[in-house]
DNA sequence: CTGAAAGCGCTTACAG
DNA sequence: CTGAAAGCGCTTACAG
């Protein structure tokens, strides 16, 4: 069943029957109904192939979420998508592996959707940097800093991960805390593990501390990995009081760690995470953490992106602040 | 740039890039490498629009994964995935919300990518009942059973949720428990909760109790909706000594539940899941559960739809069996 | 082994 | 307000 199919059913030709399916305004609305009716009667669902093929330009804003099982993503992705209905835009949702290029992939779905714009959620600069060039609508980096990438078209929306991660370890040794370890994301490859890492070397610094000696272990963002690199860090430093985790999934890897090596949370060791994920509210203990602003990153990429599809504005660059949440799995020494 | 654009720097026709992108094998391996180098040398992508509008049949399994939040399935998933890989067929994976139509999504994306069999992770059988028709390639139900449906064209493999139901009773009656209590899904819109509880209701009335007395407090599939059942469920019954939570992240939520209540698991209340997914191992306690065969399931998931696909093979049902795994969260009373 | 031509199912100026 | 015709970027018989 083709709209020529309808066309015929409904005495009309396809221009007005694709009239009737794409809301041109002028077509009498009678033979709009009549059109409808038939398309529900059959069931009938145009083929987007087609529709894209053709279309020079389409409605849809695309929202393309690196890293399918990443909680944190979810809740924004969620938000985002919420949002965008309340404009009227459509949204298209691709989701794409952790080690995918996403700047690739937006060029080939730019080239066959025709999105008005396009939402990175989530995104390494380097790709970025590699083949963003090609693409010309507006597009919102959300979750990372774009600031020094040269596109005129790209803003972005991203938490100030160098003062989030000093402010983790600061929070820490107002706690008390003097052998704080920390768990990692991969520094060489993560932007964001990057700068928070940075972030905790200025704080060590200003705390007396040699930056050279911070107990420190790497480990991707996953329950097992966090897991063993927290085993591995205690098996070294049996004498650490505090753990700082790069995410509330590391935080919880780590604090089974802890409990399995016969180490209490919070008496024994101090945890703390990051992101501010539901799950870390199930967790016992309670996961003390630093929190992103989740609501507002997705306010803002969909409030930032709209601007620049319907008034022209120019890229900007939004940092936003993470706040301390409490929990359980933290404690004065 | 397109297929002409490539065709017009090769010195060829479109007819003969199109050969050297479908890897057609009438074509001299050196006109096919000049193709490829230049393609390479650009960066062309060919548009899917086109490709699949034209392509009589595609050569891609389609994966349509309903809800994107759901850790069990993100296991299956990335099973099912790499299964494929090695048969050499292409995947193209879906995401649909909780709340879709998976048949009508199937419907759609079977006339648009012509792919050669679908697998569905997860699926409510009254959408397929009334959409499925409509769809002639091999498909496979994954996560519950088919075999009452009508189409030739669908296996399905699932675990026998009944006896998993009443495994799970049974288990808590064996250690002991006289008062137990029930966190379970939807019975009325969700198939598999309600052979669930099914289950559960027998093994009650074998251990000689009365069936309508069973302690039972309704969930959605979430950490808070579980956390608020939980508290209400043992508001209501504060004698409890067990609880069965038809998931391991609704037992999460009954674990935190209880923790604020005071009282102790398992000591006071054991907690049995549901699911086996990974994240029950780093919960504190561990949380005790009736595991899925996940890697059966995707491995059969894969092999029934390569079997109808290439071999014909006919429909078949295939109920796989749970295990128990061990954990902290449960103890004898 | 290669090319010219038809056509997939739509949208979009253009004409009326 | 409506229709006829061109064309989006590919694949696929058909012919050579």
């Amino acid at each position: 069943m083709t709209i020529k199919d309808i066309a015929k059913l409904a005495g009309v030709s396809v221009s007005t029957v694709s009239r009737a399916l794409n809301g041109h305004p002028d077509i009498k609305s009678e033979t709009k109904e009549k059109i409808h009716r038939i398309i529900a009667e059959n069931n009938f669902i145009p083929n987007s192939n087609a529709k894209n093929l053709k279309q020079t330009a389409g409605k849809s804003i695309l929202l393309l979420i690196k890293g399918n099982s990443n909680m944190f993503f979810s809740v924004i992705s969620e938000q985002i998508q919420k949002r965008i209905d309340k404009t009227g835009f459509a949204v298209s949702v691709h989701y794409l592996d952790e080690q995918a290029d996403e700047a690739v992939a937006a060029v080939r779905l730019s080239r066959e959707q025709k999105p008005v714009g396009i939402i990175f959620l989530g995104g390494n600069l380097k790709n970025l940097q590699n083949s963003f060039g090609e693409i010309t609508v507006p597009c919102v980096l959300s979750t990372a800093n774009a600031k020094e990438l040269p596109f005129a078209n790209l803003s972005s929306v991203s938490i100030n991960d160098f003062e989030a991660g000093k402010k983790a370890a600061d929070f820490l040794f107002d706690m008390g805390h003097e052998k704080i370890g920390i768990i990692s994301g991969d520094i060489e490859t993560s932007n964001p593990s990057q700068l928070r890492y940075a972030g905790i070397k200025e704080s060590f610094m200003r705390h007396g501390k040699n930056v050279n000696e911070i107990i420190h272990e790497k480990s991707s963002y996953t329950l097992n990995s966090a897991y063993e690199a927290a085993t591995a860090l205690v098996q070294r430093n049996s004498d650490i009081t505090a753990i700082f985790a790069m995410s509330d999934i590391m935080a919880m890897g780590t604090i089974r760690a802890l409990t399995d090596m016969g180490k209490h949370v919070p008496e024994d060791v101090s945890v703390l995470g990051f992101d501010g994920i539901e799950l870390s509210d199930y967790c016992c203990p309670r996961i003390a953490t630093i929190a992103q602003p989740s609501q507002q990153i997705a306010d803002l990429s969909v409030r930032l992106i709209i601007d620049m599809i319907e008034h022209n504005a120019l890229a900007s660059h939004v940092q936003l602040k993470v706040s301390y949440k409490s929990g359980e799995s933290i404690c004065h020494i």
